[in-house]
RNA sequence: AGCCCUAUGGUGUAAUUGGCAACACACCUGAUUUUGGUUCAGUAUUUCUAGGUUCGAGUCCUGGUAGGGCUACCA
């Protein structure tokens, strides 16, 4: 008896809900804990959905999730990472409320608990170079060396540490270490480094700092410091788990917090790691962090998806700390499910064929009733003027059409999406014979009831007339694709740079409803054929779908097959 | 090589904690359809391996195997 999606509780879920039982917590107070050093990307939205979720789900008893901001490296962070990460976090439709933190803000904290260890004789002042200690640590398998400095009287490493902070050492002239074990299997034991020397303007505490925490040791104090009840990570994290607790049991801490770790997100076919979608944006391979293409949080946006869409989807994908691979068509599901019921539908033409229906008088005019969305008749319908000469997609006619085909070819007939059935009466060819124009004539009475007995009417195509169609352009825009062998990731790369992986198709012809845009229209999915448009002035706050034009090539291709 | 973690259809996850292995996606087939969309029905495919405990093991124990992580003054 499986739970459906939405009741179903992952491990840390069942963790929490024990820790209220026993009576251990009140409430279960979460962090979302990002670096401001990049934009958002899927990957940190599931993240979020857990964090923020499980302070949802608990807020009648109090349970909150912290937004807070790890910026204790300032060579790497910028204001602009901190203002699009709220933005975003809140376009996902979550809520910190009063609960805003900086590590920045309390870097006299960790100074404090820093002195303490110090005072306790469990950190001293290494005043070797970066080769020195790196060579002293040791490997997988032999044992790390003692420093020189290991041994220092804690008067001298109080004095020390002051001149560190005080800017008496040149920047890797010295750094701070907590004393722990240089023979420990784990290198995250081996005395490691908990504060450096850096001069850096930091973009909240300017100039005030010149010694920065190492996350090993802030992470902790930050979460004690907030009364931080469960620590959620990534697995990457695990090894890191006997210092989060090292730490929180040697300093001076209000409070008990428990780090417990769960798998990352992997996506078949995109670039998910910071450092490679930061050189796309610094090498310009794409137009910004929030390029459709990206798999940001606001590249998604751009691209059409809604924040339900990502939230069903950090659902469905559940917590474990199994390290796979989701299937990029989970996401795109998600998607699809959401703005099927949701998104109004406009018809667009992408690579036009003219149709000249000659059944119909030269000034012929009639104002067609669509529906906007047929999933939901409380959309309503719009009018669609419809004319002697009407667009349609090229690759809805095929001159020889195989069986199974059922659009348009010479003798054919289809409908004109709420509209007429027409049928094909002549071709007309340029000199090299490819097709200019189609002569078709209407049956009388075909909207809203089947053709006479006899004829073969079984697809509706779009159409847009050709004295009414507004030239727009439309975008389709491919993922940001990695190949399946890790090693050639760089090739990947050029094939994402070039710019046929982005085929980009102007002057398309799309329906007068969406006169006043000029239209920058991005694919949702080519895959099925989604069209969503990212202007927020053509319809306001809603998505519009473009239905088949480029879903008939793919599925149709498919067949072919 | 040492330490840590993980293993359930093609993919991601469930399984009342030792009691008939299931859900979603993907795939394929058929029906419906004024979007080749949607919807509906159906087919096929599963507990890494070898032992052990037990009336009974996906679940517990032992040994293998495979994958991931760890040798930053990044987070």
């Amino acid at each position: 008896m499986s739970l459906p999606p939405s009741e179903r509780r992952d491990f840390i879920r069942e963790m929490i809900a024990d820790d209220l039982a026993s009576g251990k917590h009140t409430a279960p107070v979460t962090r979302f804990p990002p670096e401001p050093n990049g934009y958002l990307h899927i990957g940190h939205a599931k993240s979020i959905c857990l964090n923020f979720g499980i302070a949802r789900d608990y807020a009648s008893i109090g349970g909150r999730c912290h937004l807070r901001f790890d910026d204790t490296n300032p060579s790497k962070e910028d204001q602009e990472y901190v203002d699009s990460i709220e933005s975003d976090i809140r376009w996902l439709g979550f809520d910190w409320g009063e609960n805003l933190y900086f590590a920045s803000n309390i870097f006299d904290f960790f100074h404090e608990c820093a002195t303490s260890l110090i005072q306790q004789g469990l950190a001293y002042v290494d005043e070797q170079n970066v080769e020195a200690i790196r060579a002293q640590r040791g490997n997988l398998t032999t044992p790390g060396q003692a420093s020189p400095f290991r041994d220092r009287s804690v008067a001298e490493n109080l004095e020390a540490f002051d001149r560190m902070k005080a800017g008496k050492f040149e920047e890797g002239k010295a750094v701070l270490r907590a004393k722990i074990d240089m023979a420990s299997p784990n290198m995250n034991m081996r005395d490691p480094v908990i504060y450096r020397i850096m001069f850096a303007d930091h973009h909240n505490t300017g100039s005030k700092w010149c010694i920065y925490p190492m996350y090993d040791f802030a992470h902790p104090l930050e979460d004690a410091f907030e009364h931080i009840t469960h620590s959620l990570c990534t697995l990457e994290f695990e090894n890191h788990r006997p210092l989060y607790e090292w730490v929180i049991d040697h300093c001076p801490v209000p409070s008990h917090p428990r780090q417990t770790e769960f798998a990352r997100l992997n996506l078949t076919y995109t670039v998910m790691s910071k450092r490679k979608l930061l050189q796309l944006v610094q090498e310009k391979r794409v137009t910004g962090w929030d390029d459709p293409r990206m798999p940001t949080v606001s590249g998604m946006r751009r691209r059409g998806y809604t924040p339900e869409a990502i939230r069903n989807f950090c659902q469905t994908i559940g917590i474990t700390k199994f390290n796979g691979f989701t299937d990029v068509a989970l996401l795109e599901y998600s998607v699809r499910e959401d703005l099927n019921a949701k998104a109004p539908r406009r018809m667009a033409v992408l690579n036009p064929l003219k149709v000249t229906i000659r059944s119909f008088s030269e000034d012929f005019a009639e104002s067609i009733e669509v529906q906007n969305n047929p999933e939901r008749a409380e959309d309503g319908t719009r009018l669609v003027p419809l004319t002697r000469e009407v667009w349609i997609e090229r690759d809805d006619f095929m001159d020889d059409p195989p069986k199974k085909y059922f659009r348009l070819g010479p003798g054919r007939t289809v409908r004109l999406r709420g509209g007429y059935c027409i049928t094909c009466v002549d071709v007309v060819r340029d000199d090299q014979g490819d097709v200019t124009e189609l002569i078709c004539e209407h049956i009388p009475g075909t909207i809203g009831s089947n053709p006479p007995e006899g004829v073969q009417c079984r697809a509706a195509i779009q159409w847009v007339s050709v004295k009414h169609a507004v030239d727009g352009e439309i975008r389709l825009y491919d993922r940001l694709f990695t190949v399946e062998n890790p090693d050639a990731v760089e090739e990947g790369f050029l094939s994402v740079m070039n710019e046929n992986s982005m085929s980009v198709i102007a002057n398309a012809k799309l329906e007068p409803s969406l006169a006043n845009v000029p239209a920058e229209y991005h694919c949702q999915f080519e895959r099925i054929g989604y069209f969503v448009s990212d202007r927020k002035d053509h319809i306001p706050g809603q998505r519009v779908v473009f239905n088949r034009a480029v879903a008939l090539k793919d599925s149709w291709a498919k067949k072919q097959k």
